[in-house]
DNA sequence: AATGAAATATATCGGATTGATATAGTATAA
DNA sequence: TTATACTATATCAATCCGATATATTTCATT
């Protein structure tokens, strides 16, 4: 998906600023299955106000620093929609992590450990930000998403959890059981 | 993780022209958690050829197209231990279709049934090719992996499946419950 | 009131990546 | 013999990414 459609999937749900924007793929409902930065985002926003998709509210000076807001026009609504229309690519997985681990015969003890370590306890944690999040009076396709997003931690999580052994203690034996 | 050290990867497993590394992408083991096309894969061949941490076999003529195989020299094995000796970025998923379920109401019905469909159907095919991938004698870092994938396909089938009506019947009262 | 740390906010840049496409030999079958 | 598909290498423009620069505000500490 395209650095101007994920702004105007923003945008319809609200008026906001580039970094307002940015804020929804770091960790509001948008942070497990897109990400796009910056250096996305405000050529897009320059593209899309070019285009009349959106419109700019700027506020300079007055005490703060400058706030430019953006709000999508009908035209930006329609071609949103329209972007929406078109089959979706495959997803796509990018995880070193797992790269890592799956590698886990080159690397050391202590490596491996803090890799497995760091990995579940970030799963762990957007476990609790997806659940942190309101669900209230959100439409459908929003909560089945969210609902979706959380199961894929959640299985992570367990899995990780499950299997440690596997990963860690691999062809130990029995010997250091004791953690 | 750079495209060079996701060649290595692949090369440290056994020796393979840039036409197998781009099918380790696609089909094999790592297909479900990184992904580099060719236009990565040659650049960072004829890189790590230039830094001597590959060797080539170029086998030209014979009745077939040139097939160039490479194979990692003690260098670039040794690279590639530094490589995995650093800590890994944030895993990252980009779903377009989960982009669109979450817009769920900007689609018209006919659409977002074969956006479901669609996605189910991969997410299902994906779960038999990975239990079709044989793992006798594998180490204890790629059965890990593997199971932490299957993990996630059949978390991401089973909420699909559970939840099909939340997305695809929502508002809809209790209607046409019969399927 | 001064200092510093953290958050807010916009913006840019080089290098890397992407998806599409070009090219071409082999194989199989209609 | 036409064509369809697979194997195989390679390139390219458009885009994207991570890092960084800049500057103001807010807030707690000294």
């Amino acid at each position: 998906m395209d650095a101007k459609t994920l702004c105007l999937g923003v945008l319809v749900m609200g008026d906001a600023s580039g970094y307002e924007i940015r804020k929804m793929f770091e960790e509001g409902p948008f942070a497990h299955f897109q990400d796009v930065g910056y250096g996305s985002i405000y050529p897009a926003l320059s593209k899309l106000s070019e285009e009349g998709l959106i419109a700019v509210t700027d506020t300079p000076g007055e005490g703060h620093p400058d706030k430019k807001v953006y709000a999508v026009t009908p035209a930006g609504r329609e071609v949103f929609r329209q972007s929406l229309a078109r089959a979706p690519m495959p997803d796509k997985v990018r995880s070193d992590a797992a790269f890592l681990m799956f590698f886990a015969e080159f690397l050391d003890r202590d490596h491996l450990n803090a890799v497995y370590d760091d990995y579940l306890a970030f799963y762990r944690a957007r476990v609790e930000i997806m659940q942190g999040l309101d669900p209230e009076g959100v439409p459908e396709g929003r909560l089945f998403v969210r609902g979706l997003g959380l199961a894929f931690y959640q299985a992570v999580v367990t899995y990780m959890t499950e299997n440690r052994d596997l990963l860690l203690n691999a062809g130990s034996g029995k010997a250091d059981a004791a953690e």
